[in-house]
DNA sequence: GCGCAACACCGATCGGCAATCGGTTTTTCT
DNA sequence: AGAAAAACCGATTGCCGATCGGTGTTGCGC
């Protein structure tokens, strides 16, 4: 089946560090915080630290920032189902070789080896989404 | 300060760079190559280029080598589908929290992003795989 | 309105890593 | 032994995440 060079929306996300990682994880637990509020909660590095990791955060848009008195107060720009996807999309689009079948093997394979339930579980998760799709699920 | 490593869990790839998957993918195509071969297929940069690349990966257990006379001949240490499995698990592992709900999740979102198909391709793939487990496919 | 504390902003440094290549040594083959 | 080929060594470049200090700005309490 055709491959169509899947609409590349810029995110090829560059790579994500330890300390940007932990942050995110912060405003996931706890959203709409300041760059100081997340330094005490990450117990480590200065604030000026803290906030250059954020401006990196910003600049690949995965917080959203608004000013707030003199501050800025930060929250993530997406969750981390979506994040995790597009950090799987960008692997897969460095590895992929027009069919899409290695991919999903591979993710089945990797499923497997964990145990019988994750698969089991992996298959609850299709056949939701294909009920899902079967009733009237507009596919964009 | 304490410079903090970025520390390196288990078997958690370190990037791969453009020149290593180049390489790669010339060892996926035609096993068992000499240095000297895969500058000439590879159609860039020099013969000493090609040799530390490769001596990266091989560090990086990405490929074997042998002594052909005085020259090594490379092979890749593990087909596309694995590489692909471990690289996936490494962004998997460095989001996953407790539970692999999300990821599962997030992969059938995408799968289901690309079209119907795939997500039935997937399901395919996840049956087959059910039935070998409870075949007496033993699980390690 | 004034000053201080809090914060943004700037720029410098460091460590890691992929890519690059030239020069030197080692090995093999004629 | 000599030439050719390749490994080996090490230096360099460029990029990026993490780190921090210093300086400029701003809002708020007095």
């Amino acid at each position: 089946m055709t491959y169509r060079k899947t609409v590349r929306q810029g995110n090829a996300l560059p790579r994500l560090g330890e300390l940007e990682l932990a942050l995110l994880e912060a405003l996931w637990s706890t959203p709409e915080q300041s760059a100081a509020s997340l330094q005490r909660r990450a117990g480590r590095s200065s604030l000026s630290t803290i906030q250059s990791t954020l401006e990196r955060l910003f600049r690949k848009a995965l917080v959203h920032r608004r000013k707030q008195g003199h501050a800025y107060v930060y929250s993530a720009a997406m969750g981390r189902p979506e994040l995790l996807g597009r950090l799987l999309g960008g692997v897969i689009r460095q590895l992929h070789t027009g069919s899409l079948d290695p991919i999903l093997s591979s993710f089945v394979d990797f499923a497997d080896r964990i145990d019988g339930d994750t698969l089991e579980r992996l298959d609850e998760l299709v056949q939701q989404r294909r009920q899902a799709r079967l009733a009237g699920d507009e596919p964009c």
